[in-house]
RNA sequence: CGGGGUGUAGCGCAGCCUGGUAGCGCGCCUGCUUUGGGAGCAGGAUGUCGGAGGUUCAAAUCCUCUCACCCCGACCA
């Protein structure tokens, strides 16, 4: 391809919108231009990207046996109000009616359309097992879309449901798409991890999620660098501690503190570490039910396992100021646990505390010397509330753990038989007996992946493309293309052999000065560049250069082809 | 949805406080010169100042409403 027949549209300066590296440079690159918020169009540049990334994902995919199909990304309400996800779902679905008024949705995600398929296609114990796929655009309503099409509405998204008899079948094709998505990301070149994660609200026994990691990440990873053990923080188990609880020495005293609401205030202004200051956070239940959490002050609350808990259950928020008040008496700075009447769940390392320091439950007054079974009840139980932490045990036995960010590509669930049984899809086993499939789902974030190899691989010159995903192997970049007869010819010679060869090369004829060329051919993250001017062909001599690299080396004019030839390979 | 912020030329921004002819840099167009790291000179085009209403002799500027977008939280590929 030559530039002057392509459209390359690179800016020196980012939309002031655009905060996160990798969507600054999509920005900058050309590749992405926003439409409205979480909307994007892939420009020529970024789509030759996509393409890649998604002929990768597809031929992985057959290559696991998983056979392509196309569902309607417009679906017909009635199915959801099936499987109960209409309402449940929430604002996240894009709800439209058609000409009749009747309610269609802009399909987020396809469980219920492929349930649909196989119940009316799958008998028999005979068609299974069967993976079905497909690449397809879906839409997700998000509340707050960001960072360009790394967290877009309309996004481009692989998808995948397969279909057994037994749980042990899904189990085994499980672990085949495992297999798949870490040869997909290899390839790929990216850097990743594959972390235990929460099945979240799309349900199941087991899920793993795929993360490429980047310091910019919005996940958590937790991994044990001695072992295999690595999950997503959200279900990361904070272990009991075992060493036992310190007796008490201290006696309760209440100390004033004023203008100490925080941890961080409490800790300063009294000589006391965080770690021997009890946190107290009031929740309330979806159903009403109000109940206080405990932690040590260095912890922080997760959610996800507060929301398993019986006295928080699923969908508690925080308590007001005025409902803590009304309850507690005190503001939110200054509540404990001690003389509380509601329901009290502790976190399991609150096990090992004694002579602790945790709010009086009145404006500006903390009590120190606070001991469990002495100034307030043993709390019933002890549970694992907490986001686990560097220096944690791993659960595993097998050492501490460490934390990584990532973002998170692709995520794979056992549904087990959940949308079979409410959808009604069953087949007839060996005894002609009718047994409900069991179902397995697999994501991959196409479009998101784009954002998430640019975060992973830049720098201050732009995006570095990993061969793999690069909308162009190879620039060529001649200096005085239209001046010079000898570097036209020696360019255009070298262009046809490259492109007889199928290499993907990018020619910058362009009228444009050196600088201009070697900074668009950076910015767009072209993985090698080879650089013809006079000054080498005097001694007939080309340059060659990695993206990655500082410098340039000299290559022979004559052997290029070739040499470039097996150096793509 | 809660909190914070921004809307002025394609992009980045100034002007607003203290009302009075709408500006700067980059980009774009033309010409000449230049040509190994985002050129120089000369000339040129481009704005319903996000929208609506109000105050005023006069509104980018003050007031009210509204829309869009961005950032921080819960959601997710």
């Amino acid at each position: 391809m030559r530039v002057s027949q392509f459209f390359i549209s690179t800016l020196k300066e980012a939309p002031a919108e655009a905060e996160l590296t990798s969507h600054r440079l999509m920005l900058r690159a050309g590749l992405i231009r926003k439409l409205g918020s979480g909307l994007y169009t892939w420009m020529p540049l970024g789509l030759r990207v996509l393409r890649k990334v998604e002929a990768i994902v597809r031929e992985e995919m057959n290559g696991a046996g998983a056979l392509e199909l196309s569902m309607p990304a417009v679906q017909p309400a009635e199915l959801w109000q099936e499987s109960g996800r209409w309402q449940q779902f929430g604002p996240q679905m894009l709800k439209i009616k058609d000409r009749h008024q009747r309610d269609f949705c802009f399909g987020p995600t396809h469980e219920e359309v492929i349930t649909d398929i196989a119940r009316r296609e799958i008998r028999s114990y005979r068609q299974l097992p069967v993976n079905f796929y497909q690449i397809q655009t879906k839409f997700r309503d998000e509340i707050r879309p960001r960072f360009g099409v790394m967290r877009a509405r309309e996004f481009l998204m692989k998808d995948a449901y397969s279909f057994h008899v037994d749980f042990a079948d899904l189990q085994r094709e499980y672990r085949n798409m495992v297999a798949a998505y870490s040869r997909i990301f290899t390839r790929l070149g990216l850097d990743f991890r594959a972390v235990a994660a929460d099945p979240g609200a799309i349900g199941g026994t087991g899920s793993h999620e795929f993360h490429v990691l980047a310091d910019s990440g919005e996940d958590a990873i937790a991994y044990c660098p001695g072992s295999d053990y690595a999950a997503n923080v959200e279900l990361a188990e904070a272990l009991a501690p075992v060493a036992p609880r310190a007796p008490a020495t201290e006696a309760i005293n209440k100390v004033a503190t004023p203008k100490a609401h925080t941890i961080e205030e409490v800790s300063t202004l009294l000589g006391i570490p965080t770690q021997r200051i009890v946190k107290t956070l009031m929740v309330v239940t979806a159903d009403g039910r109000e109940a206080l959490l405990l932690l040590r002050g260095d912890h922080m609350l997760n959610e996800v396992k507060a929301g398993k808990v019986s006295e928080a259950g699923s969908g508690f928020r925080f308590a007001s100021d005025a409902e803590i008040r009304a309850r507690l008496g005190t503001g939110a700075g200054s509540m404990g646990p001690v003389g509380a009447v509601l329901p009290i769940v502790a976190d399991r390392a609150l096990q090992a505390i004694s002579d602790f320091v945790c709010g009086a439950n009145e404006d500006g007054f903390h009590f120190t010397g606070v001991n469990f079974g002495r100034d307030l009840p043993e709390p019933a139980a002890y549970v694992d509330i907490r986001n686990v932490v560097a220096g944690d045990p791993s659960p595993d036995g097998k050492g501490t753990l460490d934390i990584l960010r990532g973002i998170e590509v692709g995520h794979v669930f056992q549904l087990g038989t959940k949308y079979s049984t409410a959808m009604n899809a069953h087949y007839l086993d060996e005894q002609g007996q009718s047994k409900p499939l069991e179902m397995g789902c697999y994501g991959i974030g196409v479009s998101r992946i784009v954002a998430a190899a640019i975060e992973q691989n830049h720098d201050e010159r732009g995006i570095v493309f990993p061969d793999a995903m690069a909308p162009f192997r190879l620039a060529l970049v001649p200096i005085g293309y239209r001046k010079s007869e000898a570097v036209k010819a020696a360019t255009d010679e070298l262009y046809r052999a490259l492109v007889a060869d199928g290499v993907e090369v990018l020619l910058d004829d362009r009228d444009e000065r050196p600088g201009v060329m070697f900074a668009d051919m950076e910015l767009t993250g072209i993985p090698h560049r080879v650089t013809i001017g006079e000054r080498g062909l005097k001694n007939g001599e080309l340059e060659y250069q990695q993206r990655r690299d500082a410098k340039a080396q000299p290559i022979l004019l004559g052997e290029a082809a070739g040499w470039l030839r097996e150096r793509l390979a």
